[in-house]
DNA sequence: GTCTATAATTTGATAGAC
DNA sequence: GTCTATCAAATTATAGAC
């Protein structure tokens, strides 16, 4: 593989994420991939064959950044508050570099639920929370927590992080936000998350 | 307007919805419209003109169904916890019986924000936060609560609630649920979102 | 490896008969 | 009001020259 031919294929899956993550796959045009590009659809067939083989290379890769580091905190053996703090604080720090990708996994998951939890799986990188599950059936029966179920727990935590970035334009809706003010109010919640869930299972 | 007339119109509608739920805009198609309304492609035309504007029909009708009630219970007198359980009783119980509803809102609203910004203003029933804001600001100085800013409270109200449902099949894959285990989950969630946040803002 | 030209198909929309 | 036939445009994909 020559450099050429390297930095092309870069610059494909650079304008195709760029793409697909603004329009989802199907409003998503080969031609504005080509554009953004700087260069035309034939080549676009040539190294990826088709649109749909690209975008299952443009999501893979797009899930393969989170994953990973998400896994590694929720295996690690750190306490349960930290494990929370920690996972919510990268959570957030990736959408916030990444603000489309939320929205974008969620669009593709409802509309292709199949194809794309095959997706999920072969990553080989989906968290398995069977270790977390036990480490708060623990916390619970030591009585460090209030009862809860594990699951209700783990969707709660995600749920405050992501949500505020697929509901992005209604946020600045109803509360009159600007760009700016949006900005803010993500890096209020990279605290306010944390403490909302940890409060909410903490024994006072 | 004959008996038929509306009678084809509602076939129309009902099938339309049914489509644009599960497709998004982007990806649904006329065709498949009119074969599940059981009539052809000019028909949908004669009727709505086009798919923008049979797309605008269905869209402001699903959020004229729960803008209202929401308004509603955000504008009363109720005291504030009760709020709260009002209005996530109210949302997972439209969302359940609506499944596809929350997902197809995102979708479109980050796809063409401002149009379904529009949307959303012209249905009349945006639910006004300031009465909201102020009461909780109140309950913040009263010392009935912890100090936290409304805007991330009602956030994460709305998160707790909505966010299962659109993470419906990552939900499934991540904890190996049925569809049957899937609709205890959400019915659990009932009781649990409003605990959540209470407990998390509540003092002890 | 990259381009131009074009094929093949899909899809929203309209014309016109009944 | 409903249908068949057809148009016009868009879009993915390929063939072939350079």
């Amino acid at each position: 593989m020559t450099a050429d031919n390297n930095q092309t294929e870069q610059v494909i899956l650079t304008a195709a994420k760029s793409v697909f993550m603004k329009r989802g796959f199907a409003a998503a045009r080969m031609q504005e991939i080509a554009d953004e590009a700087g260069i035309n659809r034939a080549l676009l067939h040539y190294y990826f064959r088709s649109k749909e083989k690209l975008f299952e290379k443009i999501f893979s890769e797009a899930i393969g950044n989170i994953l990973p580091g998400v896994k590694e905190i929720i295996d690690s053996d750190a306490a349960l508050f930290e494990k929370i703090e920690q996972i919510t604080a990268r959570y957030i720090q990736f959408a916030t570099e990444q603000p489309y990708l939320p929205a974008f996994v969620i669009q593709e998951l409802n509309q292709h639920p199949d194809k794309i939890q095959m997706l999920f799986k072969e990553s080989n990188n989906l968290p398995d929370p069977r270790k977390l599950v036990k480490q708060i059936d623990e916390e619970v029966k030591a009585g460090n927590i209030i009862p809860i179920q594990p699951a209700h727990l783990l969707v709660n935590v995600i749920a405050l992080c992501v949500f505020p970035f697929v509901a992005k334009p209604i946020i600045h809706l109803v509360f009159g936000l600007s760009e700016e003010g949006f900005k803010n109010f993500i890096q209020e919640r990279k605290k306010i998350v944390a403490q909302t869930i940890i409060n909410s299972i903490k024994k006072h």
